[in-house]
DNA sequence: ATACTTGCAAAAGATTTGCCGCATG
DNA sequence: CATGCGGCAAATCTTTTGCAAGTAT
């Protein structure tokens, strides 16, 4: 059983076959398609109608967004209009988006979380969730 | 002339009447609307047609682009669907967002955009933009 | 039985575009 | 005149939803 299928089992979501099946292409999504991608709803739908082709798109959207309400996945809204998942990691990681390719490199720097939470801190707030997305180019070497 | 009609001119945007009320509405938000507002282009729409209620929200739509694409103003993808925007500050910020309030604070942190730039390098990235959001909630006191 | 799920198609919300008349250089 | 601009409505794109039928508990 894979990892997703795990956590819902955990919070008491209801696996059916579809889910089961969308829950598989997710935590596949990090050993099948080179840098772990984070597939948008689309792409997701393509990848479960190869397994099973009666999946609606609908239930593609009702499925990651209970996966989302769940804590089970994360939905990023990088630039492009389409919003895009992954398995909520272990421990959180921002983004570094290659603007020429796509590609995203995950990330953690401490340091900076820590200066996120004075800067809140600073301003009379109590840090809840942030969101860092860097873009850049590569550099050849 | 506003901040707005004066970088028009720079970058050979031409003003029409449209435009002039769009970029009045956009400078003034900052003025007018207590808390500097990030508007999105609902709400611009409805303040540009306060002065002129020919306009369409197509212009609006037409003109934030334009402007955008100019460099003259800033398209947020905050949390809630819809594009919000900003004059382009002279000097870079960023976004504490409230989540209660929607308010927005805006700051800056030069350690932080430093350390940035850090994590690109070594990556083996050249750092071309970059967002930072912080959510959290106002602490009491 | 009862409550939850799904597929389909329609609806909704945000944004873009085609067309055509109008304005501006 | 020629090019660009704006208004309107239709089109597009992503995402959500109503409904009726199917499934699981």
């Amino acid at each position: 059983m894979n990892a997703i299928e795990e956590k819902c089992k955990l919070k008491g979501v209801r696996l059916t076959d579809q889910r089961k099946i969308i829950a598989q292409v997710m935590s596949d999504s990090k050993q099948k398609y080179g840098t772990k991608d984070h597939p948008d709803v689309d792409e997701l739908h393509k990848r479960v109608t190869e397994v099973d082709d009666k999946i609606s798109i609908a239930t593609v959207y009702r499925t990651v967004k209970l996966f989302e309400e769940s804590g089970i996945v994360e939905k990023h809204d990088f630039k492009g209009g389409k919003a895009r998942y992954e398995q909520s990691p272990d421990e959180h990681h921002d983004h570094l988006i290659d603007i020429n390719s796509g590609e995203i490199i995950e990330f953690v720097d401490k340091d900076i979380e820590k200066l996120q939470d004075q800067v809140a801190k600073k301003l009379g707030y109590k840090l809840v969730d942030h969101k860092l997305e860097l873009y850049g180019t590569k550099i050849k070497k």
